[in-house]
DNA sequence: GCCAACTCCTTATGGCGTAAACTAATCAAC
DNA sequence: GTTGATTAGTTTACGCCATAAGGAGTTGGC
């Protein structure tokens, strides 16, 4: 399920997303962490185990530190994960080479941020929909839209281009990152769990070739083999799922670009 | 947090997915339910509350049993997910017609699935990652195929075009779902968080423009009005990204198809 | 009539986020 | 110094969750 954004009180958030550190000489002991602690120590362990291991008590036992030690620092759940979006989008490049053109620009973008959600899954996981608006997450736009803005596009089209690479890459990266959360969970290895499923679907669905002929066909076509070995096949699939649609989506805005330039 | 897979008996799952309704002549009290009315409560409450709110208590409570009531039929709250998933997608047409070309065919069904997603938008945080496997998700599949084999494309690209489209609706229906769902379940309106938002970002990040150049250029470029008003900005705005990014996603796919037909 | 199979319930376990109340550390003002 | 306010961190507790275990009542075949 999604995780949602923090609900508590936006000025504390935005707050927290913006600014450094706060000023200190007020009575009371030193702290012994820091929010950036606390959000390392988050992105860590939802890294390694996932989102769903992520807990207040994962994190402050990491820290060695009860749960609710955390909740002087940040004010709940939500907002720590707010912040950890944030801080892993902020380590995106901030400025791409545009002297090939706008085309190798976009697509080492639309691979950075690949690279991001690979390496960050639990990102994909976290609700896009009311957007953090912490530093990290404009460097990450702004980027593309500094790409893309010299080639003259209006800017309305400009956004729609913006939105249309961000879903695309978001929704292939899914691809990956839920085939290898789904091998690390379960324990099951993709050729064990195909294996066991389609005999099975054999035995139950007896008319599967009359009910799905295109499907059929296609399994029949031997189009798909491993490569490269090393890699796991639905992994590598959807590899190249992401790299052939980023070529459809270029080729497509292309068309619309080259007019005008 | 994504929702992951029934981990039980692979055999018990996929007999659920695929045979109708065991056959009754045993010993014991006969069933007051049945799978099917388990599944559609599951896909009420879901459809209503939203995946959070997804528990088996919630799920008996709506058929006046316990929640330990629903085990007898289904192994596991997974493996009710995976029927929800399924069955929801199994209401997805068949066939398009191809009289205008596979381009209006294609649109269609991206519009069909765009449609399913958003009136059960839980199904966007079950993991794709291992395919169910159930006649519902291999019904959604053929039918896009079948829509784009008679292009002649070799079956590599035909499955990578397939690839790209499904992750191309399910990213961008993703947008417009969280988007809604954040509206239900913060019961903060759009138009009230973007305000409270923007007036802190000013307060906190006084060097907006100078870091954001071209977002903040876009931002004053006047480019969004909300044309609708009775559509909520963010959602009109996904939505229109949405088309706009199939419209270049074909575009690319014909510049592909063309040469071969 | 009896037994095995079955549905459904109650209870219990160990997780979760976080509210509330508390202890102990630290600084400013006197 | 001493005091009092302020803060960091702990413990405890509450109400959720999925589901394991075991028991009560129901039914069909023998």
């Amino acid at each position: 399920m999604v995780v949602f954004a923090g609900q508590g009180d936006p000025r504390r958030s935005m707050s927290l997303l913006w600014r450094a550190e706060p000023e200190r000489t007020r009575p009371g002991p030193k702290p012994a962490l820091s929010v950036a602690e606390i959000v390392d120590a988050a992105i860590a362990v939802a890294d390694t185990a996932g989102i769903a291991a992520l807990s207040m008590r994962a994190v402050g036992e990491r820290l060695g530190r009860t749960a609710m030690a955390l909740y002087t620092y940040v004010p709940g759940k939500g907002e720590l994960i707010d912040l950890m979006s944030d801080r892993v989008l902020a380590e995106l490049p901030a400025d791409y080479d545009l002297s090939a053109g706008w085309r190798p620009a976009v697509t080492a973008w639309a691979n950075d941020l690949w690279v991001c959600y690979l390496r960050h899954p639990w990102l994909l996981q976290v609700s896009q929909a009311r957007p953090v608006l912490g530093p990290g997450e404009h460097t990450m736009l702004e980027s593309l839209l500094r790409v893309l803005r010299p080639t003259g596009v209006p800017a309305r089209t400009l956004w729609r281009l913006a939105g249309t690479l961000s879903c695309f890459v978001r929704g292939s990266a899914q691809a990956v990152a839920e085939t290898r959360q789904a091998t690390a969970t379960t324990g099951v290895g993709e050729d064990e769990w195909w294996y066991t499923r389609s005999a099975l679907l054999e035995e139950l669905a007896p008319d599967f070739d009359e009910r799905f002929p295109t499907l059929s066909w296609m399994a029949g076509q031997e189009a798909f083999r491993n490569e490269d070995e090393s890699v796991p096949y639905l992994e590598q699939e959807a590899r190249e799922t992401f790299e052939a649609g980023l070529g459809f989506l270029l080729d497509g805005i292309e068309a619309t670009i080259a007019p005008r330039s």
